[in-house]
DNA sequence: GCCAACGTTGGC
DNA sequence: GCCAACGTTGGC
């Protein structure tokens, strides 16, 4: 199985938002390698979800409920989304300054591309990264 | 097809 | 609020 990140700004759309809802088209990415990640992506994969600009730490874990789909809101057509399924909270979230922090982690998208909103995780680095944050 | 201008993202 | 990175747009 493949593992993923995903970013939202929580002001947009939060991990709150994401557990009330428990499902929810994962819209709005309108960058291709994003949503190259996101084609690649098969129902049952896991991912963090990361707040971007407040907060800056990977809050919990989503599960593909559906694999991409023709973005409802993309006019044009062009671009696809996934929908998400909320699985659990980061009993500890992990930071942005603490992944910074980890050299084993310096090779991770996150850092290396800091504007790409959808990327994958390494099997390695998914296991540093759920140790660090106390998940299971 | 090149490249300057501009807009957006996201960290600081 | 600023700025670096980088994607997109439009003139040529």
């Amino acid at each position: 199985m493949a593992h993923w990140l995903v970013k939202s700004e929580p002001d947009a759309f939060s991990w709150e938002q994401q557990v009330a809802n428990k499902i929810e088209p994962w819209t709005g990415v309108r960058n291709h390698q994003a949503a190259a990640n996101m084609k690649a992506m098969k129902k049952g994969d896991l991912a963090f979800f990361y707040h971007s600009n407040i907060g800056k730490e990977i809050v919990g874990v989503v599960r593909v409920h559906r694999e991409a789909y023709p973005d409802p809101t993309d006019e044009a057509g062009r671009f696809v989304c996934v929908d998400m399924q909320a699985v659990k909270p980061m009993p500890t979230p992990v930071t942005l300054s603490q992944i910074k922090a980890t050299p084993e982690l310096a090779e991770v998208s996150l850092i290396r591309q800091s504007r790409l909103s959808v990327m994958p995780i390494s099997d390695e680095h998914w296991k540093i990264l759920c140790r660090m944050g106390g998940y299971k």
